[in-house]
DNA sequence: GTCTATAAAGTGATAGAC
DNA sequence: GTCTATCACTTTATAGAC
C-alpha cells in the first residue's frame, strides 16, 4: 500500500499476484510457507515478489483480504442487503467451500493466531473483519428471531459471536480430521437454536 | 520419551521443566517462542533443555500434555465420573481460567494449526485429545438431554462437536480482543440450547 | 519491474568438554 | 546432566545491476 508503484500497471500486477497466490495456496496448501516458496509458485523471485509488498506479513494479510473480496463476490455476504436466509445460506456456502481449500483455511487460522499480537499487520484486519462480520450476522439473526425461527433467549449479538466461534472452531477440528463435516455441523447448530423445530426427532447430521 | 535418561531423577527434572515452562508461558506469553527463549526462562541452556526432549516440537507437545494434566486435576474434567452439571461447570471453569493464561491459549492455538500436518508430533495429541474430550462431553450432554435441559433436536455427539468448536473459536476471538467474555458466551450458549428456559427474556451476557 | 547477490539475524540440533 | 561452541540451514529484507 501507498507504494510508489501504485500506478495502474503496478496495481494490476499486484492484484494478479494476489489472485495467483490464492490459487496456489488453496491447491497446494500453506504450511507456514516462506516468501520464496510463494514467489516460486507465482513465478517471481523472492525479491521480485517483495517489490510489491512491504513485508511478508503484509503480503499474507493482503492475500486474506483478497480472499474475502472473492468470497464476498461469490457468496454475497458483505455489501448488499440480503434476506436472513440468504445470509445464512451464504455463510454455510462459504463454509462448505472452505472444505475444498485447505490451504486457505490453514493460512487464515495461522494468521489469526499470529495476529493476536497488536503490532502484527493482520491484527487490524482481523479485528475489523470480525466485528463487521458479527454485526452483519447479528442483523440477520435478529430478523430470524423476529420470525420465531431462532431462540431469543440470548441476544443476537451474542448469538453472532457464538456462530462465528463455531465456524472458526470447526475449522480447527477439520484441519486435524478432514472427515469433520463443517457445513453439516453448522446447519445442525441452527436447527438446535430454532425453537420452531419440534423436539424429539434428532435428524442425521449429513 | 523413551530416552535413556528415563531414570527417576531425569524424569523428575523433566516434570520440573514442564511445570516451569507452563508457568513462564502462562505469565510471559508465547509468540512462537524459540527453544532458547524458553531455556533462558527456565534457567537452562538451549542444549541443556533439549537434552530432555527429542525436538522442539516434542517439547511443546509435552507442555500441552502437562497442561491438560494440571487442568484435569484442578477442574476434574477427565478421569472421574462426574455429574453432567459438574462436567459443564468444570468446562466453564477451565475457560474462565484460560482468560488468565493468554500465553497458554496462544500456544494451544498455534500448535493446533501447526499440528494439522499429520507428521507433526502434536498431531496425534490433538486427534486423541479432541475425540476423548468430545466423547466425555457427549456423555454429559446426553444426560442433560435426558433431563430435558438440553435440546434433543440434534444428537449429543454433534452438540459436543459444537460446544468444542465454540470454546476453540472464542479463544481466537479473545486473542484478538481480550475484552471478549469467553466464559459468559459459553454460558449463553448453554442457555440458548436449553429448552426449559422460557423465551422472550434475553438475559444479559455478563 | 525484475533479477542476482548478499546481508544480517535467527533457527534447531549436535559434538564434545567438564 | 549441563555447558560452550559450532554446524548447517533458513529466513526476511535490501542493494544494486540490467
Amino acid at each position: 500500500m501507498a507504494r510508489r508503484g501504485s500506478y495502474a500497471k503496478g496495481v494490476a500486477k499486484r492484484e494478479e499476484i494476489l489472485e495467483r497466490s490464492l490459487d496456489v495456496i488453496a491447491r497446494e496448501g500453506y504450511r507456514g510457507a516462506s516468501v520464496k516458496e510463494l514467489a516460486d509458485a507465482v513465478g517471481l523471485s523472492q525479491a521480485g515478489l517483495l517489490h510489491y509488498f512491504d513485508s511478508k506479513e503484509e503480503l499474507f494479510t493482503e492475500i486474506l483480504r483478497k480472499r474475502d473480496e472473492v468470497d464476498a463476490r461469490a457468496y454475497g455476504g458483505s455489501s448488499e442487503v440480503v434476506s436472513p436466509d440468504g445470509l445464512r445460506d451464504g455463510f454455510v456456502g462459504v463454509i462448505r467451500h472452505n472444505a475444498d481449500v485447505p490451504g486457505l483455511v490453514q493460512l487464515y487460522s495461522r494468521m489469526a493466531v499470529d495476529a493476536a499480537d497488536t503490532s502484527h499487520p493482520a491484527h487490524r484486519y482481523f479485528v475489523d473483519r470480525n466485528s463487521a462480520l458479527r454485526a452483519s450476522f447479528a442483523d440477520g439473526l435478529r430478523a430470524l428471531q423476529a420470525e420465531g425461527r431462532l431462540t431469543d433467549v440470548v441476544d443476537a449479538e451474542t448469538l453472532a459471536r457464538i456462530v462465528q466461534a463455531v465456524a472458526d472452531g470447526l475449522q480447527l477440528q477439520w484441519m486435524q480430521d478432514p472427515s469433520t463435516d463443517m457445513a453439516g455441523t453448522v446447519e445442525a447448530m441452527f436447527r438446535a437454536l430454532d425453537p420452531s423445530v419440534p423436539a424429539g426427532d434428532p435428524k442425521e447430521t449429513s
